[in-house]
DNA sequence: CAGTGAGCGAGCTTCCGCTTGACTT
């Protein structure tokens, strides 16, 4: 036999499978997909029944060039991409893209990595499956059209850049919707009844079976316990049982590494990613809970050795998700007998966390008893109930329990036991009280429990949950926010003895962590697309385009008509909104300013959000005002006086040193600036109120502790100085910061020395004037930073040249400018691209 | 770092799914 190639999709598998192949046999792999439609419009010629136009992505020439020649050295080519609609068509774009003669081609699959499957996959190979290509293309194309149709509409009608698409605008409707709910939620209060009591040496805890709506009802029932006896009238003893949950998907993962380890989403992918690459664990991004034979052996054994015979239960779990393509495993440890791993912490939390479920998903029932006992009261009909539960049998509980979202109230004492009782026994009140409790509005969504719901509605797959998050993230649709709570007072009423006494308690309502809120951006979108395009935006869209999708792969519809009845409709609903609707900015009216009796809205405006009295008219000669909203104000909620409170800042507070004083609020909190020079408010200090001789010693403080950090100053240029920067001494030049050479003593350093570090007399004037200009820049078209960077790259720059550390920045891209030279040139600064540049260790 | 609230307009933005890259010393 001659050399054979298999084509797989990731590296880390082709590596796997040619280990149990041999040496005729080269595995490579593809990378994933490796053409596209052409980047440039639409890639789809819709009058000519919707021909797509391909491209091999430009970052898979290389991959594309080295698999042409091998198979051109080979004798037979083995397409084994994955077994699903993605995966069929990666395999189709290859027969293509590398002119695959159909002789000479295989396509072959399997869903799992074992080397009994490849084997078995080997001898039953098949021609590619078109209609499942198909299938593909047609869903390729109907993403294309509703995105790139969609999203220049809301360039024209709300702002550029923005973008729709049919699994993006959803996560946002969904984030909006819920954010609405919990604005109009009405939060009603009840009395929850529960008492202590004692029986023999032993304390039971018991909940009435009802609550009282009103105080006044629930002390009307406390006065008819004074004088009450108790016994208990019944018990009740049924066994009970719970079942492990299935191994992990990838939403699954996603959700329990969530709640249990606190990760994010895209975390846990990358994690996970890691691991896989090591060998550790199965393929990462599946729809499946299955198990391979080989793996549920080895949990058997595993099993066995830990536990014993007795918590081994073999399970084969059914997927619940609609639209499952199961074309891998579930998420599972490659060696179920390795237990744990080493390396990084959080890796390790996460191999830990695989194995359990893994584990736990084989293993035996966890077998409880349950009792429930009612507790009679003599002066009134209602009953107390006491429940316990005894574990009789561990199980599958001895490794893992899977958390659930809403752990926020379940103060139930949980599995508490009962102490031996009898019916007819008389019990002791030691204490009863009557508590207000308040009812919760539905929880916003975390990442994870957006991906939970995006799953169940069919929408999106496991290799887009964690990039669709932070595509709605990166369009400002949508945010990650904690909230602080608010204080609320609730009422306690208890009896003790003969006595009732009220109290007042209060507790912290409201408080979110991590949580997804929609930007006024996000909602003014979300309410456009809804209005003109319900369709897209309906939660089963999806869910239906798949059934066409799925009949196609069968055959029994072609794409192309597929295409043609969505696109129809679809497009003229596109030229109609295109015409005739009004432009977006979610202005809502306010109410009258009562000073200027005009108008006070709020609206979307060029730089966000903000809120307006009156309006500028040229012929009646008046002016409108403007105030930017603050970060955590909403265009929905905000009222009028917050609203005009905003038009009181920036504030004049008086002056110091023949200077004006000012008080603002800005994107990190208030400030009081004086010289151009910011100071930021302490968190006493209320920006509204505060006076003048307040700011005055704010200012000094900030100028000693600012002195106390200069080291050196120049008198050939006051704004040129040596100081201690974040990172330890520095030189700066305005907002510009060099490093200081190790084998330099920062204090000694003279004008020439400076000079000499910043890269010579020509780069030390770039770097004023590229300053200047930048600040004359402002207001002008677009952020100049660009030609800036050019500038001091192509000409004068010698020395590292890093802005202030900012967030935004430094994610982005690293803001050095490499020097030009040679062995004085110094090294990096700041580790700030270091994340990004981080390997798998 | 923090302000701004227009339309003399050139050309850009955008989708969803597959998968991991990585010029140099």
């Amino acid at each position: 036999m001659g050399k054979n190639l298999v084509i797989v999709e990731s590296p880390a598998k082709a590596k796997t499978i040619e280990g149990f192949l041999g040496k005729d046999y080269i595995v490579k792999s593809s990378f994933g997909h490796i053409r596209d439609l052409v980047k440039k419009g639409y890639g789809v010629d819709i009058d000519n029944n919707f021909t797509p136009t391909y491209e091999v992505q430009p970052d898979k020439e290389k991959i594309i060039a080295e698999l042409k020649k091998l198979s051109k050295g080979a004798d037979m080519v083995w397409l084994a991409s994955d077994e699903d609609r993605e995966g069929e068509a990666i395999s189709w774009h290859l027969s293509e893209a590398l002119n695959l003669e159909k002789k000479k081609t295989k396509r072959i699959v399997f869903h799992e990595i074992t080397k009994p499957a490849i084997l078995k996959a080997i001898q039953n190979p098949r021609a590619i499956d078109i209609n499942l290509v198909n299938a593909q293309q047609a869903r390729r194309v109907l993403d294309r059209l509703v995105g790139f149709e969609l999203s220049p509409i809301l360039w024209r009608k709300v702002r550029p850049s923005l973008s729709a698409g049919r699994v993006q605008s959803v996560a946002v409707r969904l984030i909006v919707e819920r954010e609405r709910e919990v604005q109009n939620f009405k939060s009603t209060s009840a009395f929850k009844v529960s008492a202590l009591f004692i029986a023999g040496k032993a304390t039971v805890k018991a909940e009435l079976d009802k609550r009282f709506n009103t105080e006044a009802e629930a002390q009307k029932f406390l006065e008819k316990c004074k004088t009450a006896n108790y016994s208990i009238g019944n018990l009740e003893t049924k066994p009970a049982k719970r079942s492990p949950a299935a191994p992990f998907t990838t939403s699954t993962l996603q959700q329990e590494a969530s709640r249990k380890l606190g990760f994010s989403v895209s975390q846990t992918m990358m994690l996970a990613q890691r691991l896989y690459e090591a060998g550790k664990i199965t393929y990462m991004r599946t729809d499946s809970v299955n198990l391979s034979e080989t793996a549920i052996n080895q949990a058997n054994e595993a099993i066995n050795k830990n536990y014993g015979k007795k918590y081994y239960q073999p399970r084969t779990f059914k997927t619940k998700t609609k639209g499952a393509q199961e074309a891998h495993e579930a998420i599972r440890p490659t060696y179920i007998n390795v237990t744990e791993v080493e390396g990084d912490a959080k890796e390790v939390k996460l191999y830990d966390l695989i194995w359990k479920r893994t584990i736990a998903s084989q293993m035996s029932d966890a077998e409880l008893e349950k009792t429930t006992a009612k507790i009679t009261i003599s002066t009134t009909s209602e009953t107390f109930v006491a429940q316990g539960e005894v574990l009789k049998f561990d199980g599958f509980l001895k490794v893992y329990l899977e958390s659930s979202d809403d752990d926020d109230e379940n103060e139930d004492e949980n599995s508490t036991m009962l102490p031996p009782l009898k019916v007819g026994e008389k019990l002791q009140s030691k204490e009863i009280t009557a508590q207000q409790r308040f009812t919760h509005h539905p929880p916003r969504y975390t990442e994870a429990s957006l991906v939970k719901k995006l799953e169940e509605l069919g929408i999106g797959r496991p290799s887009t949950y964690a990039p669709t998050i932070s595509t709605v993230q990166k369009r400002n649709y949508v945010e990650k926010t904690d909230r602080e709570g608010t204080p609320r007072n609730y009422s306690v009423l208890t009896l003790t003895g003969a006595n009732v006494k009220q109290e007042t308690k209060t507790e912290n309502t409201g408080a979110e962590k991590s949580k997804l809120f929609p930007t006024d951006i996000g909602m003014v979108v979300n309410d456009f697309l809804l209005l003109h395009f319900p369709e897209i935006l309906d939660f089963h869209f999806t869910a239906k385009v798949e059934e066409e999708f799925d009949e196609i792969a069968e055959g029994k519809l072609d794409w192309t008509k597929m295409l043609k009845d969505f696109y129809k409709p679809f497009h003229k609903t596109v030229e109609k909104t295109t015409e005739n609707s009004e432009r977006q900015s979610g202005e809502r009216e306010l109410g009258v300013d009562p000073v200027s009796k005009k108008k006070v809205i709020v609206r979307i405006g060029r730089f966000g959000p903000l809120a307006q009295i009156g309006e500028t008219n040229e012929e009646k000669g008046t002016k409108a005002q403007f105030a930017a909203l603050r970060k955590d104000q909403r265009m929905e909620t905000i009222t009028l006086d917050d609203a005009l409170l905003l038009f009181k800042m920036p504030r004049i507070v008086g002056e110091f040193e023949g200077k004006e004083m000012k008080v603002g609020i800005g994107r990190f909190g208030p400030y009081v600036v004086h010289d151009s020079k910011f100071t930021s408010l302490t968190k006493e200090d209320d920006p509204y109120t505060v006076n003048g001789e307040r700011c005055t010693e704010l200012i000094k403080v900030k100028r000693e502790k600012d002195l106390a950090k200069i080291i050196k100053t120049f008198p050939e240029n006051p704004n040129l100085k040596v100081q201690f920067g974040r990172w330890g001494p520095c030189i700066t030049l305005g907002k510009d910061f060099f490093r200081i050479p190790k084998e330099k003593e920062p204090a000694k350093l003279s004008f020439a020395d400076v000079i000499q570090i910043i890269g010579g007399m020509d780069a030390y004037e770039q770097v004023i004037a590229n300053a200047d200009k930048k600040s004359k820049k402002f207001g002008a078209k677009k952020d100049k930073a660009e030609p800036k960077a050019k500038a001091a790259k192509g000409k004068t720059s010698k020395a590292l040249v890093f802005k202030a550390p900012s967030k935004k920045v430094s994610i982005k891209k690293p803001v050095f400018k490499k020097a030009a030279s040679k062995s004085t040139a110094p090294k990096r600064v700041i580790k700030a691209t270091r994340k990004k540049t981080a390997k798998r260790k």
